[in-house]
DNA sequence: CATGCGTGGTT
DNA sequence: TAACCAAGCAT
């Protein structure tokens, strides 16, 4: 492309992005490179609208700094993670801050090594806190490049050197911030408005009339189902704090394959999930084996819980178990 | 490179 | 309203 014409886009962006951007999101109004990060990793594949009314401000108030996100323990927060999602974000962040602190580093090859920063959010970083020259490559970018360049099957390297050469390295902030602007403002997944679009001259998607870029691929949502069992004991309940990958740290029930037939029917609790369907039976055994950890309702409301846990505990709540 | 990982907004 | 998917990362 001509260094002429990527000149133009850049002007046309820069008046569009002045007139229309949202200036009013509060990771914009900070040269905290701490904040930044904090905002970065809370809107890895989660939208705006979620962390700017529910998590970025209450998060920063209770841990106003990477030393003491470093020095708070890990289960306080996940406590302000519930609900968000993608719960290893969490834990990455509490084991970045004791790696770092007192403060993050400024570079890209050194903030790509730290656990939860892929290359997305080190040159989100690296653009916003350092203003230096990178382009950020999330979901709004990756379309806008593919619809441009009418690429139904990017590959990762392609996309990148177009975003390379597209990049304002004189205003990387503006640009970066400017783009993702156009992906959720204007170059939407349903209804692109090319009427007022910055790349609208250069764009073959629009040229073509054909919008499906990159081409989705269609995928069936498996039902996992599964057995909960709630072991009980004067109001309090059993539970232990997850391990694996799903739901890391957060706490909740033991499953079960067998041996239910003889415990007491409760009702069923369903959650839909991005990669499957879940669907849960529980039963309540109330003449429990396990020993210690029971959690009385006041203590529970104090530990990290997922979507379904806590309609498994409204359950119990409405069965007079808890 | 494909898949698993949460929750809620949008159409 | 079921389906899609959002400021992705690790494996």
């Amino acid at each position: 492309m001509q260094k002429k014409s990527i000149k133009q886009i850049h002007q046309k962006l820069h008046h569009w992005y002045a007139q229309y951007g949202r200036h009013d999101l509060p990771w914009r109004h900070t040269e905290d490179p701490y904040h930044i990060y904090i905002s970065e990793i809370m809107l890895q594949q989660t939208q705006v609208k979620t962390v700017l009314e529910r998590y970025y401000f209450p998060f920063l108030e209770q841990f106003p700094s990477l030393t003491a996100l470093a020095n708070a323990p890990l289960d306080e927060v996940l406590k302000a993670w519930e609900g968000l999602g993608y719960y290893t974000r969490a834990k990455n962040l509490h084991h970045c801050a004791n790696a770092a602190k007192p403060t993050l580093p400024t570079t890209f090859d050194s903030l790509v090594q730290l656990p939860g920063i892929g290359e997305n959010t080190a040159s989100a970083i690296c653009a916003f806190a350092y203003k230096q020259p990178l382009a950020v490559m999330e979901a709004n970018v990756k379309r806008i490049l593919s619809r441009i360049f009418a690429l139904k099957t990017p590959q990762k390297v392609q996309l990148q050197q177009l975003a390379n050469q597209l990049l304002d390295k004189e205003n990387p902030y503006d640009y970066n911030q400017a783009i993702m602007d156009i992906g959720s403002m204007v170059c939407t997944v349903k209804s692109p408005d090319c009427a007022v679009c910055p790349y609208a001259s250069i764009c073959l998607a629009r040229e073509q009339n054909d919008f499906d870029y990159p081409e989705k691929k269609k995928k069936t949502v498996p039902t996992r189902e599964d057995i909960i069992m709630i072991e009980s004991q004067d109001n309090a309940v059993y539970m232990r704090q997850r391990e694996g990958k799903f739901l890391h740290g957060l706490w909740g029930f033991e499953s079960m394959k067998e041996g239910y037939e003889e415990m007491t029917y409760l009702g069923t609790v369903t959650q839909s999930y991005t990669h499957f369907t879940y669907k849960a039976k529980v039963y309540h055994d109330n003449a429990p084996k396990q020993k210690d950890r029971f959690f009385t309702k006041k203590e529970i409301a104090q530990l990290a819980l997922s979507g379904v846990d806590k309609k498994v505990i409204k359950l119990l709540e409405k069965n007079k178990i808890l």
